[in-house]
DNA sequence: AGGTGTGAAGGGTTTCACAGCC
DNA sequence: GGCTGTGAAACCCTTCACACCT
């Protein structure tokens, strides 16, 4: 099998598939069977080119003059983003920003499985938040290893960042979402990507200034 | 003047100058007055090619075989990402996610100021959360004209978002931290920045399944 | 006519590599 | 020698534009 599909793709596609596959998910098949990609494309904010340039990888073709098949399109995005094993997701850290993560996650996401959530604090071990148990940091690769866990998000503190992902990609973790606001040196064999909240409001709040300026003149 | 300065900078650029101006910050300049570009990037996680790239328009200039005085790095950062007015911010939704941003925010970033938060469920209005005051809905444009707000963290519903952000650029908010799942279409002058926590999981999720795939061979 | 898929052009970002300096 | 600043090259990503299809 050749599989040259999903390799060596960038971070920006695959985001953008994602977004492709949630707008084609609110549509109304009965009502709407098929789309342009122009249209698909303007619910998603990028230009219709982009959109038929990012399908090439997945392999699944539209029609002239008909557009996309939209359930179609949809198996074809799914089949490929999702891949062929169970996506695990543990949450690390059960502070303000981890139980936000669980209850945004657990409700909204049916495409990664958040098995639980690992916490150093012992007075919240034991209790279930959002239908999600939370196990000690001790248990950390024992969940791991029997919750097939390969996704991770890291919401503990920065001092502890670099500790705990090591350990997390140690037991077998794949990829990583990080929150913690710093840079983490992992060996490869795992992906992260960071979300910085703070650096992304800084960007907007110095954009929004610059924004200010030219509104005086 | 001429203000070529901050003009035209991408916002990757300005990213990451935030993010040197945090690992300065982290620095005792009684222990160490002066840092190399390598020694900064490597904190980072850049090159030291692209760290002294960036710093080319902010202005200052290190020196040969001396490095960059930490201090005064930290000054021209802080004045160039800064500009001239205030940064006053609120934070939109109060649900799980716009409480913990509103923790996040008001105890970990000085560089600007949350000054309060909206939120439609009259239940909430009127009480304090984090130091922060919870104003209903229908106050928005007032709050923003009388606490002088350009930025505004979102974090309502999907379906209010366009609404919701229709109404902050107009009452003259000029920069927006998206967390809802939609393409906000809007009038030019104010800046969006997309914080996608769903897209961004699923990325980890599709690239951590390729890394175990490698991993299986 | 009005779609799609895609080679080729264009634009932006990162890295290379080296002159200049201490 | 070993650093910085920066032109030039390399690389990646997006857009253009057009052949092809129905």
């Amino acid at each position: 099998m050749p599989d040259i599909t999903t390799r060596q793709l960038s971070d920006k596609v695959i985001g953008r598939l994602t977004l492709y596959r949630r707008a084609l998910r609110e549509i109304d098949p009965t009502e709407q069977g098929t789309i342009f990609s122009h249209d698909l494309a303007k619910r998603v904010g990028v230009s219709s080119a982009q959109l038929r340039r990012d399908l090439m990888p997945v392999g699944y073709e539209g029609s002239p003059n008909r557009g996309y098949d939209v359930q179609k399109l949809l198996a074809s995005l799914s089949g490929f983003l999702d891949g062929a094993r169970d996506r695990n997701c543990l949450v690390v850290g059960v502070g303000n920003l981890g139980k936000a993560l669980m209850a945004y996650f657990t409700t909204r996401n049916p495409n990664v499985r958040i098995v639980g959530a690992i916490e150093a604090d012992p007075k919240l071990i034991g209790r279930i938040i959002n239908g999600c148990r939370i196990y000690g940091l001790d248990e950390l690769e024992a969940v791991v290893l029997q919750a097939e866990v390969t996704v991770a998000a890291l919401a503990v503190p920065r001092e502890a960042a670099q500790d705990v992902a090591n350990r997390l990609v140690h037991a077998g973790v794949k990829g990583l979402l990080n929150f913690a606001p710093v840079h983490l040196d992992l060996p490869g064999g795992a992906y992260v990507e960071n979300v910085d909240l703070t650096r992304s409001l800084e960007v907007v709040a110095c954009f929004a200034n610059q924004y200010s300026e030219e509104g005086r003149r």
